[in-house]
DNA sequence: CGGACTATTGATTTGCGTCAAAGATTGTGG
DNA sequence: CCACAATCTTTGACGCAAATCAATAGTCCG
């Protein structure tokens, strides 16, 4: 598998908010990178670790996690293929998260020189990855919204909109995608045990919400499935690519 | 009151993490902007709105605030002098987020325009914008922490440790400082009831680990209230000012 | 001095965690 | 291709942390 190929859904999530020239694009898909596959909870960045390159998720489901002192663990974000879980690190090398494949998984580590350089030399993919960490950012917020002021089934269901929208599986009516995390790590993600993510998925499925077998989430009902979430995507920013760089 | 005296909270905040040169602090110095004065709970960006400027916070305590549809209300992130709430509507001007004044307040509004020329001819300053906005989203995921991970007294607590650190109040042995939020506020922001809240302030009062009257906040014994808040203060990165971009 | 927030405290309810044990899946090695 | 282990899911019983309801005191401001 060429390089070219593995930075693919990357270009493509950079491309679905920033305008690129056709010669920033090859830029991007030209990014040197070393690639590094992974088993299911393997971790990939340790916290308080000073790491020289960024890691850019090819293929898999891959999360920042946190553990407390009080014994407890956190998921604080899931990054699939194309996502950067780590941009932040080109500018504060002392990752205050660490990062982990829950899911067997591919990420590729980008050197932040390398990053830099392409930001400083090409307008346009600086841009770019401003934009893609803002949302970053917005996502965070979302999530401190669904922790702080939803109830379990809100919150379950929320996580598994957004999951669907990231995956660019949502449409109209019923659909199905793989979201490949067990009710374990949903209960991480969502400050819940994984007993009560249990009950709250079957009092999802028997609304006819969301089916969840294995890595399967089956969506019956897309308009249903969100507004049980107090679901609005406009937070994910999936409109309109734009641009103020000059080109 | 000068602008430039407006402006040399945020210029200390940017030096704090990221060197910058004398001809650099004379032009964030130099920032044209509209200064508004807020009362207490005035918005001042609504949600959905196409912002042209950025709002950097004077004076006084902001936070950025979602309504659910299930009628409750979270506080994402609290803004004090200094801080610039959202740097992230320079590169998506819809904002996805409310932003208020906690109590009275002022802001210096500074065109995107500005904010875009000045970090594009100062690589200093562009780089000071990109480190800042990192640390914001270290500060939004160990919220989702807070939220998700720890019990009621851990999230009091630790909002109160973030906010001494953030503050510049924090240090060994006992001090004070001033945190203009009710306990409702607190509430919003932990996502406990204002009533809850109001029960665990007394239990660390009586545990010795902060009392609260009115918007004074008094902390008797700094270590044994970070221990009680799990607090790891390296997620706010106030250690040592960095540079990567050529001077 | 009165009206409107804000803080405090008690009584009661409830959503969710914890413990425990029984099925269902998945994957791996023989 | 089967067998067995490991992991994941499902369900029940029970307890607790925090929400809600309600009512009383401060406190601030016009």
């Amino acid at each position: 598998m060429p390089n070219s190929a593995r930075l693919r859904p990357f270009l493509d999530k950079l491309m679905a908010r920033t305008i690129l020239t056709e010669a920033e694009q090859a830029v991007v898909l030209s990014l040197p990178g070393t690639p590094q596959q992974l088993s299911a909870h393997e971790g990939f960045v340790q916290r308080g670790e000073a790491e020289s390159s960024a890691c850019l998720v090819v293929d898999g489901l891959c999360a920042k996690v946190v553990n407390t002192l009080g014994g407890n663990r956190q998921i604080t974000g899931f990054y699939i293929a194309g996502d950067l879980p780590n941009p932040h690190s080109v500018m504060l090398p002392n990752a205050p998260t660490a990062l982990q494949a829950i899911s067997p998984a591919q990420v590729l580590r980008i050197a932040h020189s390398e990053l830099r350089r392409i930001a400083s030399t090409h307008p346009g993919i600086g841009e770019a990855l401003s934009r893609d960490a803002t949302c970053e950012a917005d996502i965070s917020a979302e999530w401190i919204v669904n922790l702080g002021a939803r109830e379990a089934k809100s919150r379950v269901a929320h996580l598994l909109c957004e999951m669907a929208v990231r995956y660019g599986k949502a449409a109209e009516g019923s659909f199905e995608f793989e979201f490949p995390a067990t009710q374990e790590i949903i209960g991480a993600a969502t400050g819940l045990s994984s007993v009560h993510v249990n009950r709250t998925l079957k009092v999802l499925r028997e609304e006819g919400c969301v089916e969840m077998t294995g890595k399967c989430v089956r969506v019956p009902d897309w308009r249903k499935l969100q507004e049980c979430a107090e679901f609005d995507n406009t937070y994910l920013q999936m409109h309109e690519p734009m641009r103020f760089s000059p080109i």
